[in-house]
DNA sequence: TGTACATCAGTGAACGCGCGTTCACTGATGTAC
DNA sequence: TGTACATCAGTGAACGCGCGTTCACTGATGTAC
């Protein structure tokens, strides 16, 4: 807590909560990097030093508040009971949930491409776990597990979007949450029926996973380390 | 077709083409009115009198462009066969194709609120007619059909919103539709697994629908219409 | 068929504005010796 | 412990720009008689 305020000491994280705040006020594009800098009380120029352009500050943000509901959703899922179904019940409710608390916000983490998030963090992966767990518990055939956390998603991730946009209505919270147990009912009862001889769905991939691969392997390496002894661990 | 140019005759119609245009080139945000009237060779102000804001534009644009996705969608179910799952499936690629064919007009129709579009031609209003379709045909029970299509809606969008945003990817088109495939399938076999004595699910409401409703009874007509005898026709 | 006139559908100049970004700069901090 | 200096993290003025919207206007069209 410096006196000296000519070093702010924390000026990313800040025009980042300035940036979220103004995200919730007036959404993705009702703001400027100007104005956010000005809320800080910094010069537009400094957020220069910390984000590349505007478009850098957004992307980061995206990250921030994609990871903020991963967390969310571990949670939800772990004060849930041990029961595979009703854990992923709780986590179609923490994301529909959270999604319509703030709906601006969400817009942003949905909508901003590849985002920058470290691995179990990211909400596909936390449902990835819960799917695994389900089927460890035998409470989904191992034959449907590939590719399950796709159609689950794409089933929550709907209705969530659905709802922020304004485009199906329900009357309370409470609608909400019985129509997404049904959701997830539904698709797991389905994904349960399937036959075990069923064709071999292609497999989709999540950005991040990819993201992360290939940050796993440096660009400068990926021709040679087929054939490349050296490596440690 | 006038020689004289002095009235354009068309303007409002051409507006909607440069606009929509504008969209898939740079985004819902990545142009302006100034720019829209340009194309059709107009003054900005002549927008005004067809719009009355650059945000009245959009809002009729995406209304528009939502009406078309509802149209190419009763093509695309009525050139598959006549059985009821084939069909869905049918809908269902047909709408997650149109949001990948352009993803920035896709954008603009899924996150525009409340869309001005006759009924019956809303993507919504196709598939509960095929679900009704798809019941008279005994493909599924009546008692899991109540609200059944917004189960399936959520399903559909979620997966085109995740392919638009590029969260989830795919090896090609083929790899897609499979994947469609599999989310349709599994959520009609999900609801024909539902107790006939299932919990009184709570109904949802598609925004479209309310606004209709409310434009059946005229605003200055709502309070006395219940005893009023006058009603022609 | 001709004329008067209301209405419709445009023009074009002007407004005030805040934007993203760049630039040369300076004060504060950390490090080597 | 003191000093020189590189680096880090800010400042603040300026740039050129295109934006949405308003306004008083005018040319073309449709209608009544």
């Amino acid at each position: 807590m410096p006196k000296n305020r000519y070093h702010h000491g924390e000026l990313r994280g800040a025009l980042l909560d300035a940036a979220e705040a103004l995200v919730r006020e007036r959404g993705v594009e009702g703001w400027s990097l100007r104005e956010a800098s000005l809320r800080v009380g910094v010069s537009p120029s400094a957020a220069y030093h910390h984000f590349g352009s505007r478009e850098g500050l957004v992307h980061a943000l995206s990250g921030r508040v994609l990871a903020q509901l991963g967390e969310r959703l571990s949670l939800a899922v772990n004060d849930a009971s041990s029961e595979g179904r009703q854990r992923l019940i709780a986590y179609a409710r923490g994301y529909v949930s959270w999604a319509l608390d703030d709906p601006a916000v969400a817009r942003l983490a949905f909508g901003a491409g590849e985002p920058e998030i470290p691995l179990s963090t990211h909400p596909h992966d936390v449902l990835a776990t819960e799917l695994d767990r389900l089927v460890d518990a035998g409470g989904l055939g191992a034959s449907a597990r590939p590719g399950a956390e796709f159609l689950l998603w794409a089933a929550i991730h709907g209705l969530a979007t659905l709802l922020v946009e304004g485009l199906v209505r329900h009357d309370d919270h409470e609608a909400i949450d019985l129509q997404t147990e049904r959701l997830v009912r539904t698709v797991l009862s389905g994904l349960a029926q399937e036959p075990p001889a069923a064709p071999a769905w292609p497999q989709a991939r999540s950005a991040h996973t990819e993201r992360l691969a290939r940050q796993a392997v440096p660009p400068e390496r990926r021709e040679t380390i087929a054939g490349d002894r050296s490596d440690r661990a």
